[in-house]
Parts: C-alpha cells; structure tokens; sequence
DNA sequence: GCTTGACCTTCCAGCGACTGGAAGGTGCAG
DNA sequence: CTGCACCTTCCAGTCGCTGGAAGGTCAAGC
C-alpha cells in the first residue's frame, strides 16, 4: 500500500468511499492498482482528480458535463471555448431554475401571509391550492417540465 | 362511461395517464369505478383532487406532503396550523437551495468571465475546477448534502 | 365486415446518482 | 484470540415517474 485507501481518498476529498467506487464503475475515476491484499491503492494525482469531480458535480454540472470536462481536463490543449460553452449553459439552467424557485416562493409566502396560522380552519392556502387556474405559479410551464434531470441543487 | 376517461382526465389537468394511474397507485387519488369494459370512469371531483396535488407537487413539496396536505384538505377543520408548517418549512427549503444556486452562479459567472472563449488553452475554469480548496463556492456545504429529495426544480 | 388507429388495461423495467446492506476477507491492537 | 475498523463484491432500494410490451375496446372509414 504505497498510496492512498479508498477511505483515506474519499475523506481527503470530502466523500464517501461508496461514491469513488461509483464514479470508478462510471468511469469518472481510472480502475486503480491493488494492494496485495485487493485493496485499491490510490496515487495522489486521483484525489485531484476526485476533487475536480466533485467540484464540478458541486457547480451543478451533470456527470455527462463532468466527464466532458474531464476530457478538456486530460487535453489541455483545447479547452477554453469548449469549456468556456457549457459554464455558460450552466449559468442559463441556473437562471431558469432560480426563476422558478422564486415563483414558487412568491406564490408560498403570499398563502403564509394570509394564513392566520391559529386554530381557525379558513387558511387560504389549500383553497389556493385547489384553484383551478394558478395565475400564480410559473405560467404556461406545466408540471412534465420539471422530470428532465434528477437533482442539482438540494 | 358516465364521466372522464383516463386519458381525458390527465389531459384537462396538465399530465398525463401514466402519472395518473402512478399517483392512484400511492395512494393520492382514490381507486375510480370501472365502466363496463374496465375503463377507470372518474367523476368531476377527481380532477379537482388531480390539481390539487399537480399545484403542490409543481411548488416543490415532496409526494410525502401532498399526501399530508390530501388529508388536512379532506378535513376541513384542523387546517390552518399545519398547513402553515408544512408552507413554512417549504419557503425555509426554497431559500436553501436558491443560496446555493446564487453561489454557484457567482462561481461560474466568475470563471466565464476570466476565459476568452477563443483558441487558446489557458481558460481558467478547468484550473479553478482543479483548486484544492474552492472558498468561492458554498462553504463548508459539501455534496454529501445534495443527495436528499429529488429533483423539485428543473 | 375488416382494418386502422387511438384509446384503454396490466405488468415489468429503467432512469440518475448514488446509498444501504449483506456476506466475507484483512489488518492491527489489546 | 477476540474485537473492531477497514476493505472487497454484489444486489437492492431510493424518488417520481416514464417507456415499453402484450393485449382488449371502440369508433370511423372503406
């Protein structure tokens, strides 16, 4: 064991051994040498490598976008236009989904503020909720929108 | 067939039949009768209930409080207090998650801006990615905390 | 009557990005 | 020698649907 344990990798970068062999299997991380005994042996250049990863990851690109970046990474001949294209359509998808999180907000604290919160049982938000057409939220932008990608930014 | 079809019912709410037979499934519309043929056969209440639970799900809460929201909705009377709770707690979630999209914005608008966008090869943002400690994005958030709920925004 | 096509039914599989757990091997300390 | 923490692989589950297969039903057009 000359390097780096998963474990060790994993806290060094902040994660979780379940993770790095996830990112291995998806082919994020290089199938690293082993130990005697079976044990991955990590080298230095895999915690940068991992951290990239997670920092990536962490900005919100998908992992399609990080192995992309990986690939500009490893090639550092031609990176700038390339790369600086999908920070840019990062920056637009957060725009959007910012947007709709403020619609959302909107919509919410406005029923807050007219919800008395006592025992009383006339609190407007479930009659809100029970609108037939919510002016309020997110116009024209129905419900299918939202199952395109899983998380980015909880 | 006296009322709505699967099919129209998905349709005059904004989603589709799958959805619908997905949400009858766990339990957030009820079972409908059956026409001759085996068709689900919905009365017009259902495609308000449908609404309902589309509105809150599109304002971000989780299936989990739609179901709570369901119930308070079917009893009218002890409403207000929880209700409120559940409003609250979401716009403390939504706050949450639109700091950390500001961060990553502001991270990325950061990196777009420094990089030229032409031929050459010394775009920082592969170099910051490649940072060991990146102070400019959500401190001490690291992205064990992104794995919670799905997907409420994009 | 016969075909076409749009509906409907059920069931099972898959998505993304992990996470949890089982079942077992390894290494070291007391 | 007994614990315990770590490592290994593999399989299942998460969430909220979505897609597809395989089949039944129905109205319209020829």
């Amino acid at each position: 064991m000359t390097g780096l344990t998963i474990g060790a990798l994993a806290e060094a970068a902040g994660t979780n051994p379940k993770t790095v062999r996830y990112y291995e299997e998806i082919g994020l991380l290089p199938k690293p040498a082993r130990a005697a005994n079976g044990y991955r042996d990590y080298p230095a250049t895999t915690l940068d490598r991992l951290r990239f990863v997670l920092r990536a990851r962490h900005l919100g690109f998908p992992v399609d976008d990080v192995r992309d970046l990986l690939a500009l990474w490893d090639d550092r001949g031609r990176a700038s236009r390339d790369v600086r294209q999908l920070a840019e359509a990062r920056i637009t998808e957060i725009d959007r989904r910012m947007a709709e999180l403020r619609s959302m907000r909107r919509t919410l604290a406005h029923l807050v503020a007219n919800c008395h919160g006592d025992g009383r049982p006339d609190c407007p938000i479930l009659d809100d909720l029970a609108e037939h057409d919510g002016q309020d939220v997110v116009a024209g932008h129905d419900v299918q929108a939202h199952r395109q990608r899983p998380d980015d930014g909880l």
